[in-house]
Parts: C-alpha cells; structure tokens; sequence
DNA sequence: TCCATAATATGGACGGCGTACAGAAAGATG
DNA sequence: CATCTTTCTGTACGCCGTCCATATTATGGA
C-alpha cells in the first residue's frame, strides 16, 4: 500500500494515494461530509472516475485511509512528553483533538462512520492511557477511562458539528452563542422553566470553556 | 403538520405522515442510516415516490420528523418519577436511551446528522438538568452537568454503533467482546504495551457494564 | 345536478452517485 | 521491435433526490 519498492512495469500512475487523500480532504472541508464523492476526487485530480479504484477498492476504503492520516496528524506532539503534569498532558491532547477536528468539521462523520481501530486510533489511546496511568490509575481504570474520555471528546465535538451547516464557513464562537442565545429566548418559559432560566449558560454549550469544564470534571471523577 | 383540522376539500391522502415516519424507522433499522431513501419509503407505503413531498418537503425534513419522534418516544417514563434519588432517575435515563438507540441503531447518525432542538430534545434536557438540580447543583452547573451527559450518553452510543455493520442483524455483547478480544491479541505488544496488557477490559468498551462505570464516574466528578 | 376549485396523486425526466466491464494507453523487459 | 503488466478511459447500469406537467378525486357553490 504505502511500501516504496515494488512495481517495476506497467504503466505508470497518474497520481498517488496521498493526492486523493488531499482532495477527499479538500471536498470534506469545503462542503462536509456528504459532498465527499468519487466522481469529485477524481475530477480535482485529473482522472477518470473509475481510476480512483486503482488505488482504493471502494469508498468506503478511501474514507478509512482519510480517516486513519486524520487521526495520524493529531498524535505524537507535546502530550508524550512525560515530564508535563499528566492532567497538563491530557488537557492538551483532548484541546489538540478538538482543534483539528473543528479544523476540519465533517471529520467527525467519518471517525464515527466506521470502527477506529487502526494504528494511529490505537496510539492514541495508548497515549491516553500511559497519561491516565501517571495520573494513579490501576492498568485496567486507565483502560477504562481512556474510553470514557475517548467518548467525551468524539461526543462533543459531534455534537458540535451537528449544529452546523456544513455547507457554509463557520461563524465565530461568539456568533454561534449569540444565535443560539437568540433561540433560546424565544421558548416559553412554562414549558421549559429550567432551559430558559439557564439560557446564558445553554447558549455556551460549544464553547472551548464548556469543554474542558466538562473535562475537568470527568477527570475529576476519573481520579477518585 | 399535526393538526386534526383543516383541508375541507381536495382529493383525500392516500397516507398519513406517520406511516411515512414509520416507513422510514424500518428501513433504518433494516439496513442502517444509508439504507433509508424517499423510493424505498414511498414503495413501502405504496405511493409514488415524489409524493413523498405533500407530507415532507425533503428526505431532511423526513428525517428531521423521524427524529423528533425517536426522542419522544424515549422521554416521560420512568426518571421524572421525583420521589426516586437523583442517580437512580438519571442512570435509569441514561439506560433507557441507550437501549433506544442500540434497539434503533442507525439513529444514532441521524441524531447527530442536524441539531437536535426540537421540543422533545429540549425536553430531554429539562429532565437531566431536573434530576442534577434534585442531586445538589446550583441551576448553571445543573445547565452544564446535563450538557456533559448528554455528551456521554450519545458518544458512547456513536462509538459502540461505529463498530456495527449495520446491514447485518447486530451480535450478542458477548461475541462481540469475543470478536475484539480476538483482534487485540493479535497486536503486537511492543508497539500498544497498554492496550495489550489490559486486552480484556478494552474488549469490554461497548459493554452495558462498561457504560455504567464511566456514568457513575462522571457524576462523580460533577456533583463533588 | 353539474361545475369550478383545491389538494393530492402520478409519469417522466434530469443530473448525480458508486462502481463494474471491456478495451485502449504506456512504460519495462526480453 | 514485440510482449507483458499495470493503469487509465469510455461506457453503461442501477440507484438516488427532486422537479415539472398532468391526471385524479374529493368538496362547496350555482
């Protein structure tokens, strides 16, 4: 697949596997998940349709490889580096998750489209656990608590995207909380007493600080 | 859209708009969320396919509706019973959703397909934040405490789906577990040393029990 | 009773999708 | 220069969501 010998006749190919990866990437960004098509990838790279099965056998194979260089583009920064307090550690990489994943909203479709167990999900739960083990916990809590933070940071940001038009560029943080601060007060009290008292509060559910209140608290809860 | 009166004249319906809904749960959760289309709904009610669109404007709108039902059919059961302690109603919430969303899998990805805002997701919030408020937090934490578990419960629900072929009828946990413990024996040690050492705790992530501990662990961090 | 009206149904079509199959192109090897 | 191997292209099939024009079938008024 990615091995460098090999292939010594033929006809030589037009492009690589990483070129359509980059333009999958590039339909995934510019117009979300759902605009993310053979015919589109092979169009921006300059070949037939069918020639994209050259590389990849179906779709659903070029979502996966798109998927497993996403998640091979978040590891291996600053949250390995053991000196760091653990929490310093797993804060870092969950903010690191999150910021490519908003980077590139749609992803997140297709993380959860398919079971992430290739190399680089692997490691990243590696990376978790080795964190949460530094923390204190026992070899299987850590495991455990790995998903469990696993579920919280794929959750958020999932239901973040969920929220927004994938069609459009996103509105800033500030204007996503204003809109949804603006729908929130139109709701009637009567039926939903404690949405609407807490409106303020509801309306920051995406923002970075509900996240790593969130995290905070799920760490705190991990620990004890 | 629901109501009784109206249209006192034209050429009657062959269909109701439930049956449309209906249609559509059951091609969900025959062949998954890719499986559900206007053609194969509207051959199922027995009408043509562009009538689908006297009852819903789009195959979003259907889905919407589909949607909104799916949460009300999960609220006002048993967690809005305020006599029962707090976290005895929430796990009984978080239970019940979760065995929705397994019987119905597939909804998953249409829940966080668009923004759930509906009058039955608001709902569902009011009666988390309710039960959190029961349990001790001040009105903003109760906001953002419910935040986090809705977060949780419908990650963990996404997660646990992502592993499923959902053309195929779902297995029991305990070949599932098989089936991923199977898998983790075969990575090398070197590469994943945590994951291969806690190999049977991992294989259990898409347990019920597996489930229940990080819910407690969260309330743990949320209510301290 | 007959007709205008209004709501709903259908037939047919368009453009787009994933992908299978047959055959043409293009470089390496003898 | 002929052959072999790999890749690329042309074409086609069946499915999709959705639009347009038209037919159907009830009601309300003359």
């Amino acid at each position: 697949m990615t091995t460098p010998t090999g292939r010594r006749t033929g006809r030589p190919r037009a492009v690589t596997e990483q070129a359509i990866l980059d333009a999958a990437l590039w339909q995934l960004d510019a117009g979300g998940a759902a605009a993310v098509s053979i015919r589109g990838i092979a169009a921006q790279v300059g070949i037939a349709p069918n020639a994209v099965y050259t590389y990849y056998p179906s779709k659903a194979a070029v979502l996966r490889a798109l998927v497993e260089r996403f998640l091979g583009d978040v590891n291996h920064d600053r949250f390995v580096d053991r000196e760091q307090p653990w929490r310093q550690r797993l804060e870092a990489l969950a903010l690191e998750l999150r910021a490519h994943l908003v980077a590139h909203r749609g992803a997140v479709q297709l993380l959860l489209g398919g079971p992430m167990d290739g190399p680089n999900a692997l490691t990243l739960r590696e990376s978790l656990s080795e964190a949460l083990a530094d923390g204190g916990l026992a070899p299987d809590d850590a495991a455990r608590a790995s998903y469990v933070l696993l579920v919280y940071i794929f959750g958020a940001i999932a239901l973040e995207v969920a929220e927004l038009d994938q069609r459009r560029i996103p509105p800033t943080e500030h204007d996503r909380v204003s809109t949804r601060r603006a729908v929130l007060d139109t709701l009637p009290a009567e039926a939903y007493p404690r949405t609407t008292e807490t409106a303020g509060t509801i309306s920051k559910d995406f923002t970075t600080e509900q996240f790593l209140w969130g995290l905070t608290r799920i760490l705190n809860g991990l620990q004890a």
